[in-house]
DNA sequence: TAATTTAATGTTATCGATAACATACCTTCA
DNA sequence: TGAAGGTATGTTATCGATAACATTAAATTA
């Protein structure tokens, strides 16, 4: 391997020059620099960034760690963070936790291993709050995305859930819905909190009864065989005319297993979700869905850890940017009003 | 921060001591050992992975590059890459290129400044060539993923798209098509060129013309007004039966483009394509297509990379694997037999 | 012209770890 | 009982870069 030495002896000049050179830096003659740029063609030098970080303290590597790579709201999510980083000269890295807080642990660990100057992550859940701790802990930044844990105080970009939650309530109980359920994601994770929050909320508005067994709480990332979603749906008495799937993993699941079973939708149950499903739905605008703005998502948020690294101003309070969703109305509801 | 000194200091032995308790080499008596770690917990003790691989000369990071981390397909791959990396104890880094060069360039710089011990890597086409000649010549092991480069010699994954290509003729014209289309991704891509084959080959069985207009070559990722497209589409004369999509996200824009001229798939013109379209397409089985094992792909590619690395047999044989993929029959050719 | 800047370059120490070699102190057995 | 060998630990050099502090030579100023 090339190093900085070995350019130096070959131009007959120091190290110290050669990374002046690079790093342009201090005075250099503009014969040596040539002479030295020349060299480092030559012999195909590539800084070791192991090296220069051990000194500088900086890696000018981020971080995205995302809960579900194959979801398309948050490889949405990852496009926008990328092109919000590489803008500013960042390299960026991206970890794929699949909703699971182990893998999350896995993943926190090579992060902290790895000295990155900050992180954007989508936690997994509440449980992700000793993770966060011991970012905190060794001092790298990190801006939350779309969820929000309990004791943690940091800068947030999420989006209006239980807002949304209520819109889509408000939404069926205009077509004639009264027999509404939701399919949500775990409790211990902020946004289906909120969704579900919201979706009582409206229920409210309306003087709707609030139904425990109407409610059912699953993983956001449904295993294959959704064996307890199907339950739910079994045993659902009386069988609701419409449901709120709690992301669009779980509305893809919902169908699937509603297909099984020979109902059709919307004509015998309607359905709704959070987030598109992807860019099939352009094509086949069918379900109707509250969507997010997921590449904003991830541009501001990477912006805002940007900004909280460069200015280093540990006083400056936290920043939560709350970007407001839209209800777009497909076909997936029957309007039995 | 907390160094292997720091350690050392409070545990009142060498920071070699140290070093040995972390790796676990050597002998370290029970009661040293336990007292290390102790102090190890109570500092929050993370090693630096900088300063490691700076004097070990690997970093036990491998380094995925895809081109479209929101094409279904490859977020597939990334999900068996990821599972095969972690298995062998590897951190797992991704790159996004986007189908595009220059960000290719972007990332290929960052693995070579990062020194990470190997990279399985969809190249953005032909003209990734200069970026792993990059890699070669700084001794980087990499694994191709789905497309071959011309001019580079080395492990690689794909599928069979050549045969592939002629499956998807021969049914449609088992279903009485004979004007068929074709969009695809452009020649200097290995894939497209050998579907492109396919196509023809089919063709020719069949003793079926082989049309230049038929056939338009584009991005494998559309730019979202697909004015291109949309020409090639108008001046189809006389207008195809049936089209075959290069890959997913053609696919999509053409049912868009289709669609918005008020023609229906499968009454106007029948469609297929390579590649699924996501966890969407399960729910509506609609597309009929070449499903290629995108998991396997990810898992296998990264499989062979870590052992090139480990046997670092740099005379072993390249080694190519040819994943099979199935025809998909589903809903949207039209029988016009 | 001597004193003082300024430009161009070099030296040395350092970042945080590990490799390679060195050194004690115990065993063990001829 | 003393040479050989193992166990536990320490020292020093090194990985590839940069920071901080020299040093030299040329240019400017009093």
């Amino acid at each position: 391997m090339v190093t900085i030495y070995d350019i130096a002896k070959k131009a007959n000049v120091s190290a110290m020059t050669v990374s002046r050179v690079i790093n342009n830096t201090g005075n250099i003659s503009e014969k040596t620099r040539n002479k030295v740029k020349q060299v480092m063609e030559e012999l195909n030098y590539v800084p070791n960034r192991m090296a220069r970080s051990l000194v500088t303290q900086q890696t000018k590597i981020l971080y995205l760690l995302i809960t579900d790579i194959t979801n398309p709201f948050y490889t949405t999510v990852s496009r926008g963070a990328e092109d919000a980083a590489l803008k500013a000269g960042y390299c960026l890295l991206f970890g794929n936790s699949d909703e699971n807080i182990e893998k999350e642990n896995g993943y926190i660990n090579t992060i902290l291993t790895t000295r990155v100057d900050g992180v954007l992550i989508a936690p997994a859940g509440d449980l992700s709050l000793p993770h966060l701790q011991k970012l905190e802990q060794h001092d790298i930044p990190f801006v939350l995305l779309d969820r929000e844990v309990p004791g943690i105080e940091c800068d947030i970009v999420l989006g209006d859930s239980r807002d949304s939650g209520r819109r889509l309530v408000e939404y069926l109980v205009s077509q004639g819905h009264r027999d509404i359920a939701m399919i949500n994601g775990s409790s211990s994770i902020s946004s289906a909190r909120l969704r579900k929050q919201g979706y009582i909320d409206g229920l409210k508005i309306y003087d709707l009864p609030v139904r425990e067994r109407y409610i059912h709480e699953t993983g956001f990332k449904p295993a294959g065989d959704g064996s307890d979603i199907e339950a739910w749906l079994d045993q659902l008495q009386p069988f609701p005319t419409a449901i709120i799937a709690g992301n669009n993993a779980l509305a893809v699941e919902t169908m699937r297993l509603l297909q099984a079973k020979g109902l059709h939708i919307p004509d015998d149950v309607s359905l709704v979700c959070f987030d598109e499903l992807g860019p099939y739905s352009e094509v086949d605008p069918f379900l109707t869905v509250i969507s997010q703005q997921a590449y904003q998502f991830g541009y501001m948020g990477m912006q805002m850890l940007i900004e909280r690294i460069q200015n280093s101003t540990k006083d400056k309070p936290r920043q939560k940017i709350v970007l407001p969703s839209d209800l777009i109305i497909r076909r997936s509801v029957k309007d039995l009003s």
